[in-house]
DNA sequence: CCCCGGATTATGTTAGGACATTTGAGGCGA
DNA sequence: TCGCCTCAAATGTCCTAACATAATCCGGGG
């Protein structure tokens, strides 16, 4: 065999991340792994140190570096066989699809985005909307209309919908950090959302928003968010300059 | 609080699934749950048992519990908190994206789905081709094209492109049934995939088989699939019709 | 009546052990 | 030399046990 003909045994001090962070001992070696793997101390292919023999090294429980291999199995970085090991898969690592904002998404891919907001207004929620937040139809919603830069060039436009609740978010806010960004300044913490990606015909507003022809081919994205106790937050509705943004994700078979 | 004020008690018959199913403990367990949600038993924002209790009532282990329970959250179908309980999500259901094809969602969505093959051929790979599929430049690779019809509408174009191993599928048997069912009759278990999903205007062969206008937007999807060993088994390039197909997924803060 | 602080309850983390199952490789025999 | 069989290595499953931590509830004191 080629690929890890011998399991590789990386140095404890390199694989358990500094003992000051206080996070749980799981995820400090589970970024000690992905580390590894980044930098190319566990290079493609290579057979990882078994568990049982890991444990020991590191003076570990067994469930415990379990948990942090499984991280990075559910990451897509790692792949793992009964009776033969653990293997850093093949390919160049492409990051999962989060509960993150586009935002979010441009800064980490080392871009420089920006925000424009069109609008940020309270008006009567039309009963599509208020269904989709989980609301009783006569109710009034926030709606927020922004243009999404990435290095000066309009990649999308964002059209988001939210509880009466947040009426005092401000256009000024919005322009400085992402909207998920200031909902968790707030203290709500999204756990789950349902999106759904399709493709449309811009309108002649977007077309000329995306600096595009009109009628282009646009890439949609409808996102509905819910709290942690399950109450829906934010109904958004994105469209992007397909030319410039895509959705990358790693799937993984269990 | 209107929702979940009392823990709901499912009985033990109802949760863990037939013995005689020689599956992990974990999976009947979660199986079990699943069912009790789709079919109302818990609707959405019940309060379930506390993992101790459950674990006592049933004979198992907290771990294994806790096991069944992790299994649903990352599913997207219950929320978890810390010093409150496990609580069925608000919202219909969205099956989340799997490493499937084409073929078996639609079977699943209770559509019937069908396939016309245009044709397979061995050819020399392009550089590109080769390189996605990780082989070196000079190599023969097997392309089949394909239109996929769901209830007798065109919905898709797939090209796949395959190693000269598979070289002896032929038309006829991806006629009958998906490209990964029969890659999974021949041994090869898939393991890992990473894809990208974009939009663009339709080439004027799509437009015609897909029954929509020249230059139409398509929703596009590429995929690499990597086998067991994190060899390159499969590279796709698909592209829908955006009106009839979309894809839904279900994203969990963890 | 309001506010604050403990008790309660629930999940989160970690440990240590035992056995099952799958896979690959090496040795033995025909 | 080829094929079968056994064995070792690795992950998968399951158990018991304890402590940590976050959130809520409730009662007492101001």
């Amino acid at each position: 065999m080629l690929d890890g003909g011998q399991a590789v045994m990386l140095p404890a001090e390199q694989l358990l991340q500094p003992a000051t962070a206080s996070s749980p001992l799981w995820v400090r070696l589970a970024a000690g792994l992905e580390d590894a793997i980044a930098t190319g101390s566990l290079s493609p292919g290579a057979r990882l140190e078994g568990e049982v023999s890991m444990s020991e090294r590191l003076s570990l429980s067994r469930p415990t570096v379990r948990r942090a291999i499984q991280e990075l199995v559910e990451k897509g970085l790692l792949v793992r066989r009964r009776g033969v090991g653990t293997q850093v898969v093949h390919g160049s690592v492409a990051r999962q699809i989060d509960l993150t904002s586009l935002y979010d998404d441009l800064r980490r891919a080392g871009r420089v985005p920006s925000t424009r907001v069109l609008d940020v207004t309270l008006a009567q929620a039309t009963p599509q909307i208020a269904e989709q937040l989980g609301l009783t139809s006569p109710v009034r919603v926030l709606k927020i209309r922004r243009v999404r830069f990435a290095d000066a060039a309009p990649i999308a436009v964002l059209e988001n919908y939210l509880p009466e609740a947040f009426a005092d978010i401000t256009a000024e806010t919005l322009s400085n950090q992402g909207l998920y960004h200031e909902l968790r300044a707030r203290g709500v913490t999204l756990r789950v959302a349902r999106q759904r990606i399709g493709a449309r015909r811009a309108t002649v507003d977007e077309g000329h928003l995306l600096d595009i022809g009109r009628g282009a081919p646009v890439l949609t994205m409808d996102r509905r968010a819910y709290d942690a106790d399950g109450a829906a937050v934010e109904y958004g509705h994105h469209c992007y300059r397909p030319d410039l943004y895509g959705f990358e994700m790693t799937l993984v078979d269990r």
